[in-house]
DNA sequence: CTAATTTGTAAAGCGCCATGACGAAATAGT
DNA sequence: ACTATTTCGTCATGGCGCTTTACAAATTAG
């Protein structure tokens, strides 16, 4: 008897609301909004039974949902069956949007979705970051952000927020990069850099990759773990729709875990760590290829090729990670492990030996592994999306605005 | 800025409380009780700045909970500061009481503790169940059970409800032993077994020892691992004071974590798991130990002994140990790792490898280990503590009875 | 064409918390 | 000693939000 995985309910981290009516009030209309996102088109005595409330109640929801530009009704039903036919509800296509932002190694990357999670606006520019000092770098997404916001406007959205997915550490104020390795950035207050005019949230790009998974990855599972090696190997552990942070908010550091306790020995003071196996750095030299500059394609492109040293590396490299892994499931027990990121496009070559040692070394049924079907966009997508999902958890709080 | 640990809230698994106004209420009065229970005897003031609502609301909370007979008016509190005393308030040690039960390998224990904590009743049977059919066992745990219910009720206290900790995999529906392996008990539905008067709960009973020490531990850390060997070496994940089940229920077999990925054979069907090197079993081979009747008794003897072939067993067992909880730490970032059950009595000599190896491969601080001071009292406490957590989630639930 | 069913809305009602005022009980200051 | 101040608990009032009940509208079934 598992919970019913279609009941949609607030994934907010912050169920701050006091329990007290303008709080219900609150908690309700993101029910409404939650319930309509998550099933499509509904009718308002469609959702008053998902919700539990009366289809007065939710009358009433609706009625300041639309008013507010938050939901949008669409007309009567096509009616199937007997009885009046309901009017369908859906999000809203102009109402507020998010303002995704990625910060890459080699690219940058601004995009714009709606409430419905559709693509509205985006832009891209290539060239390396590395080694950049974060002023000029922010001072040029800051401009891609603006020419979205502009774009997105134009199409009748109004900016509810921006995330920014950066490749490093971030710190729980979600403002600050305490350590970005292929940057070379370290204690960056991204928050002083961006324009104030939108309510900032900045994350490490595999939570965000994560999030995306979490709402667009098929079957949508409440908990799974969600591996991805861009810079080092991490990994987001989502549990029952909330992203795991730990105590420090280091949580998540599968590249640490030990795979051969007596192995090389480790930056981090271990010794024979999963990124001494299966991180790129470490891949590379087991292939016998020099880092450039787009490795992974590198990678599949040779190992595709059919070139022996590539494949056994990469061989390797999934025995590493399924060996890594199987610790994970038995301590987590997720529904699925979904390989996301660089791991995505090499995971023809992976899979084999990471699925052998993961069924191996299981008892029963071994948890089903899944590619993840967003690739490098996971990012950029998880990051508007968290938004989007602020918004659906509050709506109360950004009708005002717009 | 981490979240205030203080704050008592609801922590039952089921916020299933609909978002109206009765269920607003239930919420209410359930934050009461936790914020009572939590913070000693407190006024009504004093609740009402801790949760957030007026003194009058809280008054009228205050009211029904003193009617129910879960709340006592202790009377006018020492006037410290200026102004009029406030009345304390403190729960009831007259009302409702949790019953909690253990069936071990060796003994049968049964228990009653009030809201308040305390232990007001307790039965203990020695004597081996090892391969006893599940029928008398539990017929002798229910004579026990029936004579700690009247031995409570004597004192004032009516039974709230029974919970079972058993050395075993139990089934999501709570009631179904799926495989206890020192009992040799399979799919054994101790509901059917059990008196039908009290709702029933049945656990695995790492699980409530992690409760146990989640209410009774110092400093009541939302995320933290607890580890306990009894059977196997089982770990409970507590996130955000949540327990973490898994999937499948399966969470937390931190004995089959790959150690050294080539080590000996389990039964598992992987290689060097955890339970090779610190699993009773292997621990006893490596000390040249026959297993007989009190094994851990056994070991502590020998090793504060001096036994050099024990200490080197213990000292192996304790760096395995900390070869998994690295990655544990790695993935979870927890803000403390408790040793429980076995372990404890063994943490002396366990201890100083572990946290070497544990030091040793973590970059920056490492997580702190700490032994429960529960030992084996643990699982019975946190079994009957359930209870009392369950009366404490919905104090509206159990008004009525009573 | 009527009966049955379902939807959405409106009016009345009720429960619950907030507000504001009050007496009670302590301390602080003169 | 006496008053002013502070805090506590309670009461009456009010507002807000959901439910109940009723009804018109829109469809299918017979």
């Amino acid at each position: 008897m598992t919970a019913p995985l279609h009941e949609a309910r607030p994934t907010g981290r912050g169920r701050a609301l006091p329990d007290t009516q303008q709080g219900m009030r609150r908690r309700n209309l993101a029910r409404v909004m939650h319930t309509v996102s998550a099933e499509g088109p509904l009718s308002r005595a469609a959702v008053a039974s998902r919700i539990g409330l009366t289809r007065a109640a939710v009358s009433t929801l609706v009625d300041e949902l639309i008013r507010s530009g938050l939901l949008e009704e669409l007309g009567p039903e096509r009616p199937g069956r007997v009885g009046r036919p309901g009017s369908a509800l859906a999000v809203s296509g102009h109402g507020p949007a998010g303002i995704g932002a990625e910060v890459g190694v080699d690219h940058l990357a601004v995009c714009a979705i709606d409430l419905r999670g559709e693509v509205r606006a985006r832009a891209v520019r290539y060239g390396t970051n590395r080694g950049r000092s974060p002023r000029p770098v922010i001072e040029e997404l800051t401009e891609l952000v603006g020419r979205i916001v502009t774009e997105a406007e134009h199409e009748g959205l109004w900016p509810a927020g921006l995330a920014v997915a950066v490749p490093g550490l971030v710190a729980r104020d979600a403002r600050t990069v305490v350590r970005a390795p292929n940057l070379d950035w370290h204690d960056t207050d991204l928050g002083a850099l961006l324009p104030a005019g939108l309510p900032l949230t900045v994350d490490n790009e595999a939570n965000f990759g994560a999030l995306a998974e979490l709402r667009l990855g098929e079957g949508t599972p409440r908990d799974f773990l969600h591996v991805s090696a861009e810079i080092g190997i991490g990994a987001a552990v989502v549990v029952d729709g909330q992203l795991l942070r730990g105590t420090r908010g280091f949580a998540g550091e599968l590249g640490h875990v030990p795979v051969r306790p007596d192995g090389p020995a480790c930056r981090c003071g271990g010794h024979g760590c999963l990124e001494q196996y299966a991180g790129e750095e470490a891949v590379l030299r087991a292939a016998g290829l020099e880092p450039g500059e787009d490795r992974v394609g590198l990678l599949a492109g040779h190992a595709s090729d059919g070139d022996t040293a590539v494949r056994r590396a990469l061989r390797d490299a999934g025995e590493a990670l399924g060996i890594a892994l199987t610790g994970a499931v038995n301590l987590l027990d997720p529904e699925v492990v979904v390989l996301g990121g660089a791991l995505a496009g090499l995971a023809p070559w992976l899979l084999p030996s990471l699925e052998a040692e993961l069924a191996r070394r299981t008892a029963g049924p071994a948890c089903p592994v899944a590619i993840s079907r967003l690739g490098p966009e996971g990012p950029l997508l998880g990051a508007a999306h968290s938004v989007v999902r602020a918004v659906l958890d509050d709506p109360a709080a950004v009708a005002g605005r717009g």
